[in-house]
DNA sequence: CACTGTGAACTTATTCACAGCT
DNA sequence: AGCTGTGAATAAGTTCACAGTG
C-alpha cells in the first residue's frame, strides 16, 4: 500500500479530522464515534470510517475512536510529528507581512526560517526578526538548506518564475496567495488561496441575478 | 433550468475561467480554444466546454471563445457585472487588518463597507478608513442595510457565534478565516480559508515520513 | 449491543468521441 | 479544417448496509 494510491481527496480531509480533534481533547474528551465527529464536522460517519480505513484500524467497536490516540495517529501519518517544518516566504509586502505575523503557523507546527523579496527598499530591513534577503540568493539558499516547502505572497506577474525558482531548487510543496495559475511538474504540490474566487463564486448563489442565461439554448 | 442543478463544483470553476480570460484580454488574445484555455490552467478542454455548456453556448465552432465577451458572460452569470458587492468585516486583529488592507478584493469587485470588533481597545479605532463599530450594533446594521456578504476573522473561539449573528441577520455568503468548523443553515454559503491546513495536507507528500502505519493491518 | 470496517451499490464528476457548425 | 457542444462511457467519490467484534 503505497500512498499514492490514497485519494488526494481523502488526505485533505485528515487535518479536517485532527484539528476538530484537537478541540475534542481540550474539551477533556476521551473517546468519540464517527457519527458524532461527522455531525461536528458536516461529514457522513461513513465517510471518516473509509477515509481512515485506508490507513488502518484506528477505532474500537463499540466505543468510537480515542481522541488523543486518533489525533496522534492522523499526525504522524501527515508527517507532523517530527521535528517544526521549515519553510520559506518570498514577498514581504502587505501580504507577506501578514502571512509572517500569522502564529496559526508557528501553533501548527511550521515555520518560516527565511525572508525574500526582489525589492531593494525591502532586502536588508528587519520585518518581524527577519532581515529580508535578496530573492536572487533564493537558490543558492535552497541548495544548501534543502528546505522543502515554500510560501508565495508575490504580485501575480512575479509569481510563475519566483515558483520555477522553488521548484528548481527542490521545494517540493508550495502555498501561493497570488492569483494566478502556474503549472509544475509532477511530484510538486502547489495549493492556493484566493479569496477573491471564493467570494466570487458565492456571488452566484447570492441571489438569480440574471435571467434567461439560457435564452439561446436551441 | 434552475441555478440549482447546476453543480457547486462547476461554479467554483467559472472564476478561474474568467481570471484566466482577464489575463488573456490583457495580452490582447481576441480568441481563445477549450484546448489552449484548458492548457494554461491545468484543466481538461473537455472539462470547461461541458462546464460553460451548463449555461449556453458561448464559443464559435472552428474559432475558439471570444475572450472579453466569454469573460462578461461569466461575470453576469456569477452575478459580478452589477453594482460592487458589499460586505462586512468582523475581526480588525492582525489577520483583519490585513484583509482590510488587501487590495484585491476592492479589485474583484468587493468592498468592506464596515467593520466590527469586540474588543474595547479596538472599536471606535480608526483603521484603515473605517471606524470600528461594537460587533453588538451588528446585527442592527444588518438588519438595516440588508449587507449579503461577511468575512470572519476572529479567532477560532468566537467564530461561531459570529457566524450565528451573520446567518441571523440574513447574510448569506460568508468567508470564513477561523479555523474551525461551523455549520450553516442551507442556503447559506460558508467557506473557509485555513493555510495551515492547505500545509498539514501537503506536509503528507513531502516523504513517506513513516513506516508501517498499516502495521496493525490483518 | 453499539460501534467499526468494508465490499457493494450508488451517485457524481470527468473524459471520450463524434456529429454538427462556421 | 478546426473547433464547439453534448450524449455515452468511464472513473472517482460517497453512501449503504451489514458482518464482525471488543
Amino acid at each position: 500500500m503505497s500512498e499514492t494510491d490514497i485519494p488526494d481527496i481523502v488526505i485533505r480531509r485528515l487535518p479536517l479530522y485532527a484539528r476538530e480533534l484537537g478541540l475534542l481533547a481540550g474539551e477533556g474528551r476521551d473517546f468519540i464515534s464517527s457519527q458524532e465527529l461527522g455531525q461536528r464536522l458536516g461529514v457522513t460517519p461513513a465517510q471518516i470510517r473509509k477515509d481512515l480505513s485506508y490507513f488502518g484500524r484506528f477505532g474500537k467497536r463499540g466505543r468510537g475512536y480515542e481522541v488523543v490516540g486518533l489525533r496522534e495517529r492522523l499526525r504522524t501519518i501527515l508527517g507532523l510529528n517530527g521535528r517544526v517544518k521549515e519553510m520559506v516566504l518570498v514577498g514581504v509586502g502587505r501580504l507577506g507581512r501578514a502571512v509572517l505575523g500569522y502564529a496559526g503557523f508557528r501553533r501548527g507546527g511550521f515555520e518560516v526560517v527565511r525572508v525574500f523579496d526582489s525589492d531593494p527598499r525591502q532586502i536588508g530591513q528587519e520585518v518581524d526578526n527577519h532581515r529580508v534577503a535578496d530573492v536572487a540568493t533564493l537558490p543558492e539558499y535552497l541548495q544548501r538548506t534543502r528546505v522543502a516547502m515554500g510560501i508565495v505572497a508575490v504580485p501575480a506577474e512575479a509569481a510563475p518564475s519566483v515558483i520555477d525558482m522553488l521548484v528548481s531548487g527542490g521545494v517540493r510543496a508550495i502555498l501561493s496567495y497570488a492569483p494566478v495559475t502556474t503549472s509544475v511538474p509532477r511530484g510538486v504540490h502547489l495549493r492556493q488561496i484566493d479569496p477573491v474566487m471564493e467570494l466570487e463564486s458565492m456571488a452566484y448563489y447570492l441571489e438569480a441575478p440574471f435571467d434567461g442565461y439560457v435564452e439561446d439554448h436551441p
